[in-house]
DNA sequence: CAACTCGGGAAGGTCA
DNA sequence: CTGACCTTCCCGAGTT
């Protein structure tokens, strides 16, 4: 013991219960034949500057996974879980589609599939941005995180 | 039993 | 060069 984790051990901020106040999910039996989604063109436009206003980082993973969240389109391969905040769930059919836009974004050499981009998920939670809650496919994202995470959306929009 | 899902250790890459 | 943030591999274990 000693020199391992001196940290209280980031925590998810209850599950259940918790008003959803955000979304509002139009769940109505989500027609499963996707197909692409409306942005597509996710591609980096040569540097990123953004050195204003203390902002220009590099896209995250759980930026990217906000995003999807918010559009509608992708409703086929991840969703909010309703009346749960911050919770969102892959679809277990289409979950590697959503993978393989992350690594198309990233531009990665070999394509990204769900165990590899699960395996990314499974550090968040050491770093407390996204838990893994005990349901298949499910993960949450963290207060704060969901908080950072809908100004910054609501700001570059 | 097979297919899936989950959890990490470990090493490799990219970028600011 | 360094650290942050993944990416890729791999394998064991628990579910479905």
């Amino acid at each position: 013991m000693s020199s391992k984790s001196i940290r209280p051990a980031p925590q998810p901020f209850l599950a259940h219960d918790t008003r959803p106040a955000f979304h509002q999910s139009t769940t109505a039996s989500v027609p499963e034949r996707g197909s692409v989604p409306n942005f597509v063109s996710t591609r980096q436009s040569a540097k990123h500057k953004a050195t204003a206003t203390g902002s220009g980082r590099k896209v995250r993973l759980f930026h990217f996974l906000f995003e999807m969240l918010e559009d509608p389109s992708m409703a086929h391969c991840l969703s909010w879980v309703p009346a749960a905040t911050g919770v969102f769930r892959f679809s277990s059919r289409n979950k590697d589609q959503v993978a393989a836009l992350w690594g198309q974004k990233k531009g990665n050499k070999r394509p990204m599939t769900y165990q590899k981009m699960s395996r990314a998920l499974r550090n968040y939670a050491r770093s407390g941005e996204i838990f893994k809650v005990k349901k298949k496919l499910t993960y949450q994202f963290s207060y704060n995180t969901l908080m950072s995470l809908q100004m910054r959306y609501h700001r570059d929009q």
